[in-house]
DNA sequence: TATCTTGTTAATCG
DNA sequence: ACGATTAACAAGAT
């Protein structure tokens, strides 16, 4: 489940590892991945050296020395630095650097790598329209961006393009802690519930980040966060006890997605 | 076998 | 125009 979390480790991760190399060659298994031809990916990337790696919302973004590298993970996968000849079972796009590494980019569903040529970083739709990233806002940003909107809170969170990064995994104990349930129209929520909700983020994606992130989740080096199901207050947990009233949490249907909950604490 | 799932987009309906 | 819902898409695990 990469998420915010997730591709902040990654993106470090990739600052450490990546930055400095020099693409020899590059190799695609999945073309469908790409949002160019495959011969303009290759040509794209070829001779290219790495600079830093940013991250927006679920994106990761690598500036080359010419153009962009994008990746988004999609529902999961891995990217994972390896020697040209000791490539992990699966991938999609393996990136050879000249110094004998290989970058190798795996996904289990939906994900994207994408080229993007000097200048164009604007005109990518995917990662233009999101919204700022979601540990990046300040309590008052917070507030304005949530003012006048209507529909339910979850949806709301989910949705990129208001603020990036937050998917349908730590949703769960965000809205657990910050007492909201799911459902709950955006225009019933007071300035106190609404402030509870902001630091409910930061603290969330700060507990994940300090662990490395997601325990099922590969870093660059094939090694593991040590976030995991033990730090799950209500999420994946249905027929557990709240750890605030030790109510029965629930797993409801709400809209197209899967929501936890502890029914007491998340009333609508 | 049938069903579930961490994401995103487009289409559709009211 | 907006919000809600559904389907669809590149798999893999249970």
């Amino acid at each position: 489940m990469p998420e915010l979390p997730e591709i902040f480790c990654r993106a470090r991760e990739m600052n450490e590892y990546l930055t400095g190399r020099t693409i020899a060659s590059v190799e695609v298994k999945q073309p469908k991945c790409l949002n160019v031809p495959v011969e303009t990916f290759m040509e794209g990337l070829r001779g290219n050296t790495l600079g830093p790696t940013t991250y927006h919302g679920k994106w990761l973004l690598t500036e080359l020395t010419q153009g962009h590298l994008l990746v988004n993970l999609g529902m999961g996968g891995e990217l994972l630095l390896v020697d040209h000849d000791v490539m992990p079972e699966k991938w999609r796009v393996r990136i050879d650097f000249c110094d004998g590494k290989t970058f190798a980019v795996n996904f289990w569903w939906f994900g994207s790598t994408h080229y993007v040529a000097p200048g164009a970083l604007a005109q990518h739709q995917q990662s233009a329209k999101l919204g700022p990233n979601a540990l990046d806002l300040t309590a008052d940003q917070f507030q304005a961006i949530l003012a006048g909107r209507r529909g339910r809170i979850k949806s709301f969170l989910l949705d990129q393009s208001n603020l990036a990064g937050i998917g349908n995994a730590y949703i769960h104990d965000i809205l657990f802690r910050a007492g909201i349930h799911p459902s709950r129209s955006i225009s019933t929520l007071g300035d106190r519930e609404r402030h509870e909700l902001f630091l409910s983020i930061r603290t969330e994606f700060e507990r994940s980040i300090e662990k490395g992130a997601a325990q099922y989740e590969l870093n660059l080096l094939g090694g593991r966060g040590e976030f995991g199901v033990a730090d799950l207050l209500v999420g994946y947990r249905e027929g557990k006890p709240c750890p605030t009233c030790a109510a029965e949490i629930l797993k409801v249907k709400t809209g197209s997605t899967t929501s936890y909950i502890c029914p007491k604490c998340q009333v609508l």
